[in-house]
DNA sequence: AGTTTGACGCTCC
DNA sequence: CGGAGCGCCAAAC
């Protein structure tokens, strides 16, 4: 049996990359969608990689299963990421929650 | 080689 | 609906 390959950041990375704006998916989906179920918090590790560096990943996009916006203690990435996905129409309600209902990505119904 | 540490997630209560 | 507890898995000690 070959063994199965490992997970590797850029196989997430690509999965983040399809994720249309005003849409948002969990760091869960994004592992289970890039063949890695159970690895959420890796996920996390490979954006946590991208921090400070300006690319053409919409990092944004990933939020937890919660619907609500990871912190990490660290800069003002925090705001910076919701006033993106404000900015590209993901809504946010009074505990600072998105409605998952309404904006988690569906790859097969969003494109 | 054992322990701790997370941009996580699910179940219980 | 919020918090606690536990499972998960690779990386860093």
């Amino acid at each position: 049996m070959t063994p199965d390959k490992q997970p590797s950041f850029e196989d997430f990375y690509q999965v983040i990359r399809e994720i249309v704006p005003g849409r948002v998916a969990t760091y869960g989906q994004v592992a289970a969608l890039a063949g890695f179920p159970r690895h959420a918090r890796y996920v996390g590790r490979a954006l946590r990689e991208l921090a400070g560096n300006d690319t053409d990943l919409p990092w944004q996009r990933v939020v937890n299963s919660a619907g609500e916006i990871s912190r990490r203690g660290i800069d003002g990435s925090d705001e910076l990421q919701r006033r993106l996905l404000e900015g590209e129409g993901v809504e946010f309600d009074a505990a600072d929650r998105i409605d998952m209902r309404r904006f988690q990505w569906r790859p097969e119904r969003d494109a």
